[in-house]
DNA sequence: AACAAAAATATTGTAAACAATTTCTATGGC
DNA sequence: GCCATAGAAATTGTTTACAATATTTTTGTT
């Protein structure tokens, strides 16, 4: 009768020191291990209950994807965005994601379009319920995002978006408490939805790149805004 | 005197598996492993004269690069580039190292400006001695764009481009003996520069971008004409 | 002889013990 | 009272041994 695995989670997918990376992403993404966190192996390795091999795997993994910095013989701790390094980060998810929406208008099927159009009618009606608030923003932007990006079906641009970048912003978004502005994002989802429909890549590209360089001056503004009263 | 290292290096200068790594990284971009290659740990665990677990690291530290690609209980190998792949990454660079020229306009500094101008002269006259072979061409070429690169100042950017997308460009150039083109190279090098020099960023960038895509038109049409009688 | 199944081998994944370095703490001197 | 230094503790780096999985070889059957 359903016989579980060492862990309470679901059958084992793949190796412990994958599992237990998946766990730290997660942990670090939602905020749960903040910015800046020591990451002490002894002490995770009793929190996941795997030995140190694993976890160091885990913690090399995480090093890859920029999530973590590790310096020799003082250990791993999460890594913290200064406003440089995001705005670092936005400048080159502008070029890449620029570079995605141009692909994705010649290369989405009819299928994906259709599919991209219900979500945003989704989050449009979402919206408009709970006058704009609520998980739906974060997640429905994502999940645009994701959709644009996998439609490019480049999957170098794929992994480095999406494995890289998109969890270091992620992290960004809980740390900080920002609020987003739903209403605006979603008009500005539905111009580049419009014209991926209409694939006109050229057109696609530069509303994308102009929604994310939006974005980041939202990300400057804010973090200026509040620097001032922590001098 | 001169009491070295267990190994016959130099000072050791990290941790083995940092060194471990960095010899993993060359024996591949080398060619000294070939695409596709076991990576097998007890085997290079007795050539590199370390244990399994260092090793480990360095192939953990190689797959968050792209250079291997590991299967749980199989082992890793040295990575296989498709043509698609080749293409998807020479896609990317053009995006990335488009900006790169086009930011490195603005913030490259006299003397960096200088110092390029003196390289490449210095490849010119190596082209007319020579006649267009030799190392240099390789060289000069990879010093060139990680000049322009690391005049970007944009820390992530050269991350991508240096640490992941150039070291399979540099694997795939020495695996296929393809003969480069020094002189066109140098032409479209030059000006490139006098882009940069006249802070000219978005020509810089426009340049750039075609000189990317001109080698990856190169390389396409040259695995076409090499996988045809292979078949 | 060819195929399938089962045992043997080898390799990877994991855990535990040891070594080396760093960091914290305490003691002594000024 | 403060700083420097020496020792202790804790953490990371590394090796070694063990367990689990995959691959290969062997053996038996059709």
């Amino acid at each position: 009768m359903a016989e579980t695995n060492s862990t309470n989670d679901a059958v084992r997918v793949g190796t412990q020191a994958q599992e237990v990376a998946g766990l730290l992403i997660g942990d670090i993404i939602s905020g749960r291990l903040s910015q800046g966190s020591r990451i002490s192996e002894p002490e995770l390795s009793r929190k996941y209950g795997v030995g140190r091999g694993p976890l160091r795997e885990a913690i090399l993994k995480l090093e890859g994807a920029g999530l973590v910095v590790r310096a020799p013989h003082v250990g791993a701790r999460v890594v913290t965005l200064t406003q440089t390094e995001l705005s670092e980060i936005f400048a080159v998810r502008e070029a890449l994601e620029g570079m995605a929406a141009r692909l994705a208008a010649t290369r989405m099927s009819d299928q994906q379009l259709l599919d991209l159009e219900s979500l945003l009618k989704t989050h449009a009606s979402h919206i408009h319920e709970h006058s704009g608030q609520s998980y739906i923003d974060q997640e429905g932007d994502l999940d645009f995002h994701y959709r644009v990006i996998n439609g490019s079906c480049n999957q170098r641009l794929i992994r480095s978006l999406c494995d890289e970048l998109y969890h270091l912003i992620q992290m960004y978004r809980k740390t900080s408490g920002r609020r987003a502005r739903p209403e605006e994002a979603l008009a500005e989802h539905q111009m580049i939805f419009k014209a991926l429909k209409d694939r006109d890549g050229e057109l696609a590209e530069m509303l994308m790149r102009r929604h994310i360089s939006r974005a980041r001056r939202e990300i400057e503004q804010f973090i200026d805004s509040n620097n001032q009263p922590m001098s």
